[in-house]
DNA sequence: CATTAGCACTCGGTAACCAGGAGTGCTAAC
DNA sequence: GTTAGCACTCCTGGTTACCGAGTGCTAATG
């Protein structure tokens, strides 16, 4: 267990390493108000946490950093969260002001956020879960291309432009698009799939003539599997960090961030309210002297999305944590709010 | 003037540098079986080259390095372009493939290019001259949010959600919608603000009671300036050249990337056919030793757009310049393509 | 006269060394 | 329990020495 004094100055060099990059020294800890005591004693202390596994040297007489068993300690039991009120303000106005597609929102989300933090921001797209299907129709442009636009009570739209082959008739392709758009106005837009391939099926079989080729190539023409998405914001961000200084370092981050993939399960399987990974608790190799913050949001209690930031694990965890949590409490809002608007 | 020697060695050391970024000494030129004269000789020669500005030294005894004089020379006179086979054959399968949007062929033209080249690809999008209205909607969401659709004949799809304010009548907006579509059907992009300042402006007086508010409101909605916009591929690629060894020349180039603004004006002036932009050629700081090659496509004589290759100076020109060319005319050619369909 | 062999010279890169300084660990005194 | 004092460690930056790749120049060569 650690004692009052061990605590205060596993705080005081967290954070003053947060802010400096350097290693902290007995001396200089003296110096400041905070602790009483001599460097003497400071040195003494600083030897046992570091014996206890909470802080590292550089080299066998250099000041003391953080270790991540330091960090994670911190973050559990020294941060205590600070709000800005002024990124208060700038979250709530883009959340409010006049941004009535989730792609926008979200985009902007990921842009302030690393604007405001020096970070790089991830933001793991909304599930589509919630979302009902709204119109769907076909527009043609020329004797044999079209172009189908799908749109959903948030105001999303898909469209996809094909050529239409000349085996599917255009008045089949009306018709069905007329039965589709009776029957599944409302329906959520993860169920479309099951939907599609038990009660319409059927239907559609009296109507149509030439049934089947129509009816495959319009469901892989709406229905195509949408991947989720990523948002990304100030992904040069981490550039300017010091520990970034090591141009390999670079290489190999910058070849992981483009693996969208590996970043998408990172973020896929985060737990509610906001979690810190620090260090090598990451899966992933390239960020294993990052950490990575995570906040979910969420529409009635079910999880929609991620939000994520990206930095060293020197991270300004105090700033951070909140602004991730108002952040994302936000975003719900948010998203409650059109649910009930678009129900 | 250049003797035949002075080409021929100027083409080596070029040759060379550009495949191994090393500079380039009299006697390795000497073994090599291109050059039969002996490293005493060629010495001289590069001493010559030097003297005229096309080589440098990195310091007082090195090799010689091409100078972006040389570079020039090079490119002008000395390089003959190179196409790979089955280059051709992959731009092709894209360009032809059931790409029928335009956004989609040039992102994937981007991707496919800093794939091949592993330098950074920029396109500037298509200007919309040529392309028209093809269908305006506005579909209701909810009470007071609807979602504004934008079809042109090229298949693209422009679409903006919004909250209707209570000053506009809902079946106003509907009229003006359906007057707006019978009137500006088939009209080109670029014609529609003009169109509607003037014939259309009248037009509507008669037939809407509100007029004005929703009709400015509409025009907000519909006409919101879209800027141009850029397609990258392959941001990071040039990170794993030597030449970006130097973490400071990496900042203060990735810092310039992230202004398109400022790109854009680069690769807006672009002169028709291939272009070759060698180190401090280019306006901006942050890319002086970098080279810019572009080309233009077009659509009957008008110029649509630029494709971009961004490199080190040290680059593949030979293989980079035949392969922009042929993607710039591929294009040109999907686009004349569309334009005979979609008339 | 163009070409080439030979040689002294230059300079970057690396390793070795040194002094200065920041910081530690330990001991002994308070 | 705390602290002053001191020897020790190791990083940093500057200096020196040396090697090797490459040059420039001169003199010899065909």
């Amino acid at each position: 267990m650690l004692t009052e004094r061990q605590l205060l100055i596993l705080q005081v060099i967290v954070d003053d390493f947060i802010e400096t990059a350097q290693p902290v020294g007995s001396r200089s800890i003296a110096k400041k108000g905070d602790v009483n005591y001599s460097s003497a004693t400071i040195r003494n202390e600083m030897a046992d946490l570091e014996d206890m596994g909470y802080l590292e040297k550089t080299h066998s007489s250099s000041g003391r950093i953080p270790s991540e068993r330091g960090y994670r300690y911190y973050v559990d039991h020294l941060v205590s969260p600070e709000q800005t009120a002024g990124n208060v303000q700038i979250i709530h106005n883009i959340m409010q002001d006049g941004l009535f597609e989730f792609e926008q929102i979200v985009q902007s989300s990921a842009e302030i956020l690393s604007r405001i933090t020096n970070y790089t921001s991830i933001i793991l797209g909304p599930e589509v879960f919630e979302t009902k299907l709204k119109q769907l129709q076909i527009i043609s442009l020329s004797e044999n291309t079209s172009v189908a636009i799908l749109v959903t009570n948030t105001g999303h739209v898909e469209h996809r432009s094909f050529s239409v082959p000349e085996a599917i008739n255009a008045s089949d392709l009306e018709k069905m698009v007329n039965i589709l758009n009776d029957r599944l106005y409302g329906v959520p837009i993860f169920k479309l799939h099951d939907k599609l391939n038990t009660e319409i099926m059927n239907l559609m079989n009296k109507y149509v003539t030439d049934f089947e080729t129509s009816y495959d190539y319009l469901k892989a023409v709406f229905f195509s599997e949408n991947p989720v998405k990523l948002y990304f914001g100030g992904k040069t961000n981490l550039l300017m960090q010091p520990e970034f200084n090591d141009i390999d370092k670079v290489r190999s981050f910058y070849s992981m961030i483009e693996e969208e993939d590996e970043i998408a399960n990172l973020l896929k399987g985060a737990s509610d309210g906001v979690k810190v990974t620090i260090g090598h608790e990451n899966k992933v190799d390239a960020i294993k002297d990052c950490s990575l913050i995570t906040a979910t949001y969420e529409l009635n209690e079910e999880q929609m999305g991620t939000i994520a930031l990206l930095g060293p694990t020197r991270m300004e965890y105090k700033k951070v944590i909140k602004l991730l949590d108002t952040l994302s409490t936000e975003m719900s809002e948010v998203l409650y709010k059109w649910y009930q608007d678009n129900e």
